[in-house]
DNA sequence: TTGCTGACCGACG
DNA sequence: CCGTCGGCCAGCA
């Protein structure tokens, strides 16, 4: 186990519910390096090195824009995905983005008060 | 060691 | 409603 940002990235996407996006901002923010948004993105670079399954098509940009589907192989792989999940995907763009926007900020705190969920 | 690059974001004109 | 710019900082050549 490192501690390394990389590994908090990919543990705070993985707790990611399925059906639910968020942001690379929304992450960093969470990590306590807002302003870092850019490193959330390259973590995901890399996220194909991971063993454990990292689900890197729920992370979009701030306007619910699917600028990393490049990276998933297939141009059409990332939308597929979110697809499959009942998020529905027009123009590269998450419809309804803000209805299925998940702020681990907000969700996570919530969570770490009640005691689980 | 230096100097790019980047799956971002907010500010500015 | 555009386009551009600076900040962010871990990898890599």
């Amino acid at each position: 186990m490192d501690h390394s940002f990389f590994q908090s990235v990919y543990s705070v996407v993985r707790l990611i519910p399925y059906g639910r996006v968020t942001s690379y901002g929304a992450i960093a923010e969470y990590l306590g390096t807002r302003g870092s948004a850019r490193m959330v993105g390259w973590a995901m670079n890399a996220c194909h090195t991971q063993a454990e399954n990292v689900p890197a098509h729920r992370v979009v940009n701030r306007n619910g824009m699917l600028t990393g589907k490049r990276h998933f192989g297939a141009p059409g792989t990332m939308e597929q995905l979110l697809k499959s999940e009942g998020i529905d995907v027009k123009d590269d763009q998450v419809v309804d983005f803000e209805k299925h926007f998940w702020n681990p900020l907000i969700e996570l705190r919530m969570m770490s008060l009640r005691g689980t969920q």
